[in-house]
DNA sequence: GTACATGCAAAAAATTTGCAGAGAT
DNA sequence: ATCTCTGCAAATTTTTTGCATGTAC
C-alpha cells in the first residue's frame, strides 16, 4: 500500500478544513478533491488546469492562495528546497543541506557516513541509474528558534 | 579545509572554460570570478547584483545565459530539485525522491533504513533542531537511460 | 574574418496583490 | 450580518528569446 486511497485523502483533508474553520467554498472542495485524487508531483498551474475541468471559471488567484493556505495549515507541503528563485550550488565539496522551515535559509552539512537502503517492493525504480545520493535535514536554525 | 580557496576555484573555472571553448569576455571572467568568491547559494539575481558591481553595465540576460552554460557544462550546480514552478507533495506518507537528471521527472522512493552521521567538526549547526531527514537520489530513469 | 557573446527590449512564465462584490456560516 | 472567499485585472518577480551590434580568438 504506497498510498491511502483517494477517498480517505479526500475525507482527511475535508475533515482538516473545517476543524481549521476554512470554508468549504465549491473551489476549495474541488482543489481538495484533486489534490486528494493527484499522482506524483503536480504544479500549481497544473492543479489549476485540473480544478477547471470541474469548475471551468475559477482563477489562477483562488487556487494559487488555497495552495498557500493549506501549506501554511501544514496539510499540503511543497518539494522545492527554497523559494521560487533557482539558487546555486557554490561548494564544490561533497556535501549536504540543511534547511531552515522558518526562515528558508540554507546551510552545507557535511556526513561523514550516509547510509540508505531503498525498499524494493514499494518502490519501482527498475532500469534507474543512482548517480548521487543527497539528504537534506530540515528543521529550526539557531536563530529562528 | 571546508571549502578550497577562491584563487584556485577560480584557477579551475577559468581553465574549464577556456577547455570548452568558451570564450574569457569580461562578462565572464567577473561572473567566475563572483562565483568563485561566493559563498552559501546565491540566486541568479543575486549573481547579476555582484557582477554589477565590477561591470555595472552587464545585461540579466549575459549572467543568466552563462549561468544556464556553466551549468550545461557541469561546472556549477543548481540547488532545487525540479524546475522553476513549485510542485506539491500528495504523499502523505513518509517517503523520499529519486530525481532523473535528463527528464526532470521525480519519483517517490521508500527506504527501509536512513542512517546518517553529521561530521560536527566540519558543519557549523549548533542549535539547530533537526525535524526530519529528506534523502534525493538523482540519477538517470530506466526510459532516459 | 568569423563565430560566438553581448545589450537591449520585449515576451514569457509563475506568482502575488488590491479591490469590489458574492457567498458561507 | 459578518467575515471570508472569489474573480478580475493589474502588478511583480524571475527567466527566456530575437535581433542587431560588438569583440575574443
Amino acid at each position: 500500500m504506497p498510498l491511502s486511497p483517494p477517498a480517505e485523502r479526500y475525507a482527511h483533508l475535508r475533515e482538516a478544513c473545517v476543524r481549521r474553520g476554512l470554508r468549504l467554498t465549491p473551489q476549495r472542495e474541488v482543489l481538495i478533491r484533486v489534490l486528494s485524487e493527484a499522482m506524483g508531483h503536480p504544479t500549481a498551474d497544473e492543479l489549476v488546469r485540473q480544478v477547471r475541468e470541474v469548475l471551468p471559471t475559477v482563477s489562477h488567484a483562488t487556487v494559487y492562495r488555497n495552495l498557500q493556505e493549506l501549506v501554511r495549515e501544514g496539510l499540503l507541503r511543497t518539494l522545492d528546497m527554497a523559494g521560487a528563485a533557482v539558487q546555486f550550488e557554490i561548494n564544490p565539496d561533497e556535501h549536504h543541506h540543511f534547511v531552515c522551515r522558518k526562515c528558508g535559509q540554507v546551510w552545507d552539512v557535511y556526513l561523514s557516513a550516509v547510509d540508505v537502503r531503498v525498499n524494493r517492493r514499494r518502490t519501482a525504480i527498475d532500469g534507474f541509474r543512482i548517480d548521487r545520493r543527497e539528504v537534506q535535514l530540515h528543521g529550526v536554525c539557531a536563530a529562528c528558534q
